[in-house]
DNA sequence: TTGTACGCGTTATCAG
DNA sequence: CTGATAACGCGTACAA
């Protein structure tokens, strides 16, 4: 990390007090706690403030209170996926008001990213962490255990977090929306989701479904589940193999990343009705899917609650409530709509 | 804004030092510059690191060194919106490996509120901002110009930028489209901004169309200029009323957010074949346009390479490159697909 | 109501 | 190669 040098100048406190002919801590108080301060000298120094253009140093503030910065520390596995943006919205909407900010950074799926940006954004002495991913490695874990910061993950519903979570249960709902198909009559029902390698949620959710199938015995046949890369190719190639001639199935249960919606337009492409043809079935209403015809039935996940609601626990952490393992289930809901 | 307590803990410097039984500084330089201390002593210190969890304090250090904070600021006018995803993703990849990392805010489309969170994060001491607005509040602008902090604009590429600009011309790239679409032989087309209020963007997207329209003789008709709010419903009412009966249109240009996707799949669903019945075009070219038939004729906006460039104007700027007005134009590119 | 002294955790400088 | 000292900008505690 080379040197950054600056040719960035900033006000200081003590400019502002020359320029005001008052002591620093005189315009500390007046910027702080104006009531303690004549109105006079208050007036004599918000004037002195303009002049300069005098912005306090958080840097220093915070440091002198031995404490954390109003940054909150956010690491999503990406940025461009429009899921993410509504938890980042969430986020923004419910620290706004609360003086905190949100500091981001993407973890590209890999845990040792992770630890790289958790070890990164803890030297700038966080208010909290929000975390999308569940499993950290031991030295994530560590870090975050022994400086105590509020923590809330919000990637599933983890039974023991670092310190909260707010989340919903991956595994039920993916169990919820195939009960669902199943009652519905569908009996072949392919699962299509991102690879499973090292991808909890992923994993989850598979066995949510393998729970539902076997909750209805209905044996689980290894042709119906598929890893496909992220993308609406993912759903395309999904349609491509699973209503191949061999496999033969009624209903699809896409559990990941927009794959629904590629495999909505390729069948619309091959004129493959939905769902007599097939029944599709779709993590995640993304905005999109309102507009396409059928509408996807799929989970409605509340990723902008999910948001909101972390923020309010980080802001209730960080002014010192509550501070034993919380956890919050925002819970889903099974939105039947016109593809099954 | 109330008190922030704590039970936060972290290691210090000095506690580190007293565990490998030197002085602070000898720790600070094993640090820092592992070359200026025997290995003996790096070896306890590097010890004593990993025994107590030490992370260094970049508050304190930063201000030390009276500097500014490896952060980097970024004002969206909104985080839910897959275009600006992909700028931060650019932003996030640029900053990578450069030690800077991300601070975010939205403006909710406002400039109050973007004065608000420049001097929010102005306390941050960021090593630079990223703002995609390029027409601010007085007092922002007196902000930035007084703090000499890097800047860098990235909605449009105006002349005259605070500090620096990554973008491309809205005003060339509307005109372009629109010239594309009348040398295709279209003469009454249809124009689909977003409220034009207080929104340079769109305001130069609409003069480009404009002045396409006197380039080549065609009168302009109030009655085909739009304002719609944003959202797929924009792009329906679109084509609800331009292809009412009064109006009369051939092609369409959708100037502003997910108009385009929304306006074709009003088409489908109405059974208006595209481009027979009208040609659509669109700015943007988002993900699921590819997934859809046909292909939405659009403009490509390198919305990712303009978050790459601008981190790189940041790093270059932070580290004390060139410091004069900077212009980088990313262009744009007319993709000509089947809707047209 | 206002000012002084000190310390937050770190690092540049200079001495040893 | 290592340590002592001072200073970064601000706010608590106390004194005036």
């Amino acid at each position: 990390m080379e040197k950054i040098s600056s040719q960035i100048t900033h006000a200081t406190i003590s400019q502002v007090a020359a320029r005001a002919g008052v002591s620093a801590m005189t315009v500390s108080r007046a910027l702080r706690d104006p009531a303690r301060v004549s109105i006079k000298t208050r007036d004599r120094i918000s004037k002195a403030v303009e002049e300069i253009g005098y912005i306090p140093n958080a840097l220093a503030g915070r440091l002198r209170l031995s404490g954390t910065s109003n940054i909150v520390a956010v690491i999503l596995p990406s940025l461009h996926n429009s899921l993410f943006s509504r938890t980042i919205q969430g986020l923004s909407d419910g620290l706004l008001g609360h003086g905190l900010n949100l500091m981001l950074g993407d973890n590209r799926y890999s845990r040792s990213i992770e630890q790289d940006l958790v070890e990164s954004f803890m030297e700038q002495r966080p208010a909290g962490f929000v975390l999308h991913e569940t499993t950290h490695t031991a030295k994530t874990n560590r870090m975050l255990k022994l400086s105590r910061v509020p923590v809330v993950e919000i990637g599933d519903l983890v039974s023991r977090p670092i310190d909260a979570v707010v989340s919903y249960s991956n595994k039920l709902a993916a169990k919820a929306l195939t009960m669902y198909l199943i009652e519905k009559g569908y009996r072949r029902i392919g699962f299509v989701s991102v690879p499973f390698d090292n991808n909890r949620r992923a994993l989850q959710r598979r066995d949510g479904y393998l729970e539902a199938l076997k909750a209805s015995r209905i044996a689980p046949k290894k042709e119906l589940i598929l890893e496909c890369s992220p993308g609406f190719s993912g759903g395309v190639r999904g349609i491509e193999i699973l209503m191949g001639k061999k496999v033969g199935v009624d209903a699809i249960f896409f559990a990941g990343d927009v794959f629904g919606i590629g495999a909505l337009l390729e069948c619309q492409r091959r004129g493959l009705r939905v769902p007599e043809g097939v029944a599709l079935a779709s993590f995640d209403d993304y905005d999109i899917s309102g507009q396409l015809t059928p509408h996807l039935t799929c989970l409605d996940i509340p990723r902008h609650r999910i948001g909101l609601e972390a923020a309010r626990v980080i802001v209730s952490r960080s002014k010192g409530g509550c501070t034993t393992r919380e956890r919050v289930n925002v819970g889903f809901n099974v939105m039947v709509n016109g593809t099954s």
